[in-house]
DNA sequence: CTTTAAGCTACTGTGAGTAC
DNA sequence: GTACTCACAGTAGCTTAAAG
């Protein structure tokens, strides 16, 4: 998917794009194979040779953040199916908006679950984060990435040389609308038990619970952990749900099968 | 309540194509 | 060559949406 892409070069749109697939340069080895035969007016050409042979070689050498830098944010997620490691990134705050809001980080990369708490290992995060090639959020854009900039400054060039594929406008691009509960409602997918119902302005008051101590105090961080994790758990349901229709709907190459 | 890019709606610039 | 149109890409400004 990301070897057929073409919009990350200047001047070049989604129409030209697709111009240069239906001319059989379906990805970036068939259009340097074919260069000379392709009917491209000669700005698009010379950004073209640039572009295809810097991607081929930013692959090569599994640069992501020559991809983080140059492809548009809207289309970052044609990019995770060549960078494996993955981050499904979800924070929880105690209602704040100050840099030590930050209660809970949840980061799942892709069969457990890492969980960082404030006043423990909260500050591990922003070590640990740096291993992944990219992370994936739902309204991470206006929310969880603001403050977990805000908190540790060191990520404003860990996140701009790393993919972070937004969830919310994508899934809004295949028509689904709202709350991430909602379009998990939507899509079949289900919460444990004693997760579902909870909202955010619940893991403010959990959060509360536990600091105050007493005899819930241990069970309220416990069901608060939980959420935290249902909510990147299904972050990935929902990337798996996304990706193959994002492909499909915007007119991809079929890929070459190969015996 | 705060935050931020995406989405939307113009509008501008560039270049290819066409007619004369 | 000149003058015109049309399509595509990029940008500016405003609105929208969702997080806890």
């Amino acid at each position: 998917m990301l070897t057929s892409t073409f919009v990350h070069a200047p001047g070049v749109g989604p129409a030209t794009e697709q111009m240069l697939w239906s001319q059989g340069a379906i990805d970036w080895k068939s259009y340097q194979d074919r260069a000379q035969e392709l009917r491209l007016p000669a700005r698009h050409r010379e950004a073209l040779e640039t572009t295809v042979a810097d991607s081929i070689a930013a692959l090569e050498e599994a640069r992501i953040d020559y991809f983080a830098h140059n492809l548009a944010k809207k289309e970052h997620w044609r990019a995770v199916s060549e960078f494996s490691k993955i981050g499904y990134l979800d924070i929880e705050t105690d209602g704040g908006f100050g840099p030590d809001s930050i209660t809970v980080i949840g980061l799942y990369d892709g069969f457990e679950t890492h969980t960082y708490l404030k006043d423990k290992n909260l500050a591990q995060f922003a070590f640990e984060c740096q291993d992944y090639d990219g992370f994936v959020t739902f309204f991470g854009t206006g929310f969880d990435i603001p403050f977990l900039k805000r908190r540790f400054p060191v990520l404003e060039s860990v996140f701009a040389d790393r993919f972070h594929v937004d969830l919310c406008p994508l899934l809004k691009r295949l028509g689904h609308r709202g709350g991430l509960k909602s379009i998990e409602k939507q899509l079949g997918i289900a919460r444990v038990e004693e997760a579902d119902g909870l909202s955010g302005t619940d893991a403010i008051r959990l959060w509360r619970e536990y600091r105050r101590g007493g005899r819930h105090s241990e069970e309220a961080l416990r069901l608060l952990l939980s959420y935290n994790q249902e909510d990147v758990v299904n972050m990935k349901f929902l990337l798996d749900y996304a990706l193959p229709r994002m492909r499909a709907d915007s007119g991809f190459p079929s890929e070459i099968v190969t015996a």
